[in-house]
DNA sequence: GGAACAATTGAACAGTTGCGCAACCATTGT
DNA sequence: ACAATGGTTGCGCAACTGTTCAATTGTTCC
């Protein structure tokens, strides 16, 4: 199209090295990346889905969303390890997803974020589209 | 607790094994245990979020949410090769996230699932809590 | 204090992931 | 047919991830 031949011209050549590429529509490079939200908010955005993207956390997440449990609880409820679950708390307290409380030598996990069920009943609707 | 004690007897020693585990409200598991979906959709729920967990592919969809796109418009926008763009549209593909069509040597990516903004807008309003 | 035990942690290992490179495929124009 | 070009793909590398094992911490009970 002459619109993408124009394009070339208008981005320069350093530009199109960078990238690799020689057929740029740039009237609607330049409006998406005005619209876009900025790539550090993506970046946490895409840190957030990462805690999701593992099997044994979305477990422990849905499993909160019932009941504070402990660690045995969970360990046992999953099948795995209470290390290996521990390690995946470790994760999910840092981003703040989970709180815990200390019961003589029992420590109990609960959700700490009311937007858990929001994402998660999403992300469920498109597994059942 | 007594409770737990009775709980160890329940659960007999086979499974408590398996997770290393001695101190299990077993109320609770079965409580929790019922309510909790399948893990084959736990699964693929993990597998979806798997796909929004890394940002070039986030930064993707989120500009396609706006305008449909050649790889070379993606590419540019993003500062990135073409070949690595691509390598993520495919992954976006498999999962049927985006669509394509092709028009003469250039291929048009699009959005294919309307539930994608709903997801990023749960994920965002975490985000900026 | 010391035994028992829930939980955490660090190191190590296997498995996975994202990207660049080079080769390739698909389409257009001459 | 051939060159040019947008896009795809297989391979390899470096970085990262999840689990296990062993050692450690924190707490309770005697």
């Amino acid at each position: 199209m002459a619109n993408a031949v124009t394009s070339v011209v208008a981005v320069g050549t350093a530009d199109v090295d960078r990238c690799d590429c020689n057929v740029i529509h740039e009237d609607i490079v330049a409006q998406v990346r005005e619209k876009m939200p900025g790539d550090d908010i993506l970046l946490d955005l895409a840190d957030l889905f990462k805690v999701f993207s593992d099997s044994t956390r979305v477990r422990i997440l849905c499993a909160l969303q019932h009941s504070e449990m402990c660690v045995c609880d969970i360990a046992f409820l999953l099948g795995m390890t209470k290390s290996a679950i521990s390690h995946q708390l470790r994760a999910l307290r840092q981003t703040r997803l989970v709180k815990h409380r200390r019961d003589g030598k029992v420590v109990y996990y609960s959700l700490d974020d009311e937007h858990v069920s929001n994402i998660f009943e999403q992300g469920l609707i498109h597994i059942c589209e």
